[in-house]
DNA sequence: TCGATCTGCTGAAAGCATTTAGCATAGTCA
DNA sequence: TGACTATGCTAAATGCTTTCAGCAGATCGA
């Protein structure tokens, strides 16, 4: 019965014509139009409760205000919907929608996803990725903005990144500023993933941080464990490497919490204590970091601040263009402990 | 220069008229056009690459193929964006996209994404909850289909939730299998979140669930640890507080895996190993349950699966409505052991 | 042979907002 | 006074698809 008011009905009740409503509720500038008739409009369609049929006025205008959100998968770790949030957030102050879609990683399904955000004409697109690497994306049509978050392209606009060297030098730092210089291990370094940017684009970025914050304190990696897949036993298997080889470390730098989290185990079947043994720090800020006792001093990667940033590069005019670098803030909690004064070979290696 | 071909343009190109052209597309019963024209439209559509403007059907037919998706917070963990994983895929099978709002619990934001998908004339709308609870959710426009995922509501059509009761007496059943029937401890009854539905919908029917397997085998927890905020500092707490009252417990239920990562830690402090000394199970199937070592044996919120059952009450037309109960399934792995003959009283409880 | 029915197809309206072009009226300047 | 501009407002076209109503011509039944 009640169907929803248009903008003929708004007219009707300001008694006024529809091109004279339209120009009113978008004011546009070259209106000139009695206060009285102004103040009319706005009256009938508040009390009509008048919203515009954003289908009508998209076929009109070719604009949708609606950005589509395609990603590998958002849901692998909770923080990368974190990036979902931010770009809610930013489309929300901007009035946009967001749709969205998910490839799991097949081109095949991008290819889909892609025409399928085309054909509802979104005026923009933003790419996002759990892990920070080059995507392959087909063609976009000309007048597509597009952006990528937390990923590089050969083809969109601008990228948005975490500043992944920033984190590693300050991670390494902390290390540092601990005593630890002549006791660092680093758990998780990844040549593979360093050298193919389809892997990672940023995780050479991170281990050439922390390598130049030790370069610039005249300190070198006691010990480096080198694999390719950071999960939990991982670490813990390269940890406990680490310590048979009885390289004397009172400081590990883990890749990721992970990592980090598999190290926290071995350590603790060797009967080391973290921090007052071993200090770890890492990077990512990921779920367990403040659940491990103690809390895992880390450096977060930003998914909700990159969401934030893609969305604006996209929606507003004088955001800067290129590629963004957005900071990893450091998560301080209680696994850096200043180094132990007897730190060199004082504790045990062996079982 | 090149732009979107138009329903016109094929009806040129195919010598035909846009009424054949949109009745042959479409495929419309009673349309009887000659097999050749029927070929040379679709022909020409081909050719033309031509893809129907949905801003001009949408205006049209009043449809938008497009489902709603709005949740208090998808960020929190990570099983909860599976749900959009979900709703997504069953979505794309039906050619319906998705647009998606958060609320972060906030009534107001609630109101305004609602206004936004209504707007937006989104033909149906899920409400997803990260915690399965009641949501107060504002009256809905007559014509609008509405699903609660992992939620309820006094408003929206049908509900999906999971199957809480059954999984709690399976998790129960595990630790009476292997025999902790005398020695079984509850860490995290929530009387508070059991009675108040828009706290849980559902916690109170786990709780049942593992009440009632007890009670079949003739047992009763030897201790039951309450407390409302499932965190890991609370597990560990509450699991120190069981082991030093004495009672002499040899399998514990954790009400969710975070709380179990907090037994693990409290059980390690004291000297006593998963599984060997103390069964554990849980439920949730977090990220941590596969981390932990031994890794956690626990009931998964099927996150995805409600995705998947909620968007197809929305778009399958016969698909049964009302609550639907989704199984947890249980995933075993190495936390829970036969009950060590000398269970009762044997290990230390004492620091 | 005439009317009815079927076959194959089309014109035009409808759905709603935006925008171009332009119409009266009143005021301004020379 | 006459030409011109500014003011306040509107009719009609436009964007693209769907769909109602209906038109010729062929076929059929009586």
């Amino acid at each position: 019965m009640n169907k929803r008011p248009t903008l003929a009905d708004v007219a009707a009740r300001a008694g006024l014509s529809k091109t004279a409503v339209s120009l009113v509720l978008n004011d546009r500038p070259g209106s000139r139009l009695s206060p009285e008739a102004v103040q009319r409009i706005h009256d009938a369609a508040r009390e009509l409760n008048y919203r515009p049929n954003p289908a009508a006025r998209s076929l009109r205008i070719g604009r949708t205000n609606t950005i589509g959100f395609i990603s590998d998968e958002v849901t692998v770790t909770r923080y990368a919907s974190a990036m979902i949030r931010g770009l809610l957030d930013v489309a929300d102050e901007h009035d946009h929608g967001v749709l969205i879609a998910e490839t799991g990683n097949h081109p095949k399904q991008l290819a889909k996803a892609l025409e399928s955000m085309v054909d509802r004409q979104v005026d923009g697109i933003v790419f996002g990725s759990l892990t920070a690497r080059l995507l392959d994306l087909p063609e976009l049509p000309e007048h597509l903005r597009a952006v990528t978050a937390n990923a590089t392209s050969t083809t969109a606009h601008s990228a948005v990144l975490p500043s992944e060297h920033e984190a590693g030098h300050r991670i390494a730092q902390l290390l540092l500023d601990a005593g630890h210089g002549s006791g660092i291990g680093i758990i998780g370094h990844a040549p593979l993933a360093c050298s193919d940017p389809r892997i990672s684009a940023t995780i050479g970025r991170r281990f050439a941080g922390i390598r130049d914050a030790l370069a610039e304190a005249g300190a070198e990696p006691l010990a480096v464990a080198e694999f390719e897949i950071w999960e939990p036993w991982n670490g813990y298997d390269a940890t406990k490497e680490v310590l048979d080889s009885g390289a004397p470390v009172t400081g590990l730098v883990c890749l990721n919490d992970r990592v980090a989290f598999g190290a926290y185990q071995a350590l603790q079947e060797r009967g080391l204590r973290v921090p007052d043994d071993v200090s770890i720090a890492s990077f990512d800020d990921d779920e367990i970091a403040a659940y491990l006792r103690p809390g895992l001093t880390t450096a977060r990667l930003p998914y909700e601040e990159m969401g934030r940033v893609a969305m604006s590069q996209l929606l507003d005019p004088d955001a800067p263009t290129g590629e963004r670098l957005v900071p990893m803030p450091v998560q301080l909690r209680d696994s850096i402990a200043p180094c132990p004064a007897d730190s060199h070979g004082a504790h045990g290696f062996r079982p």
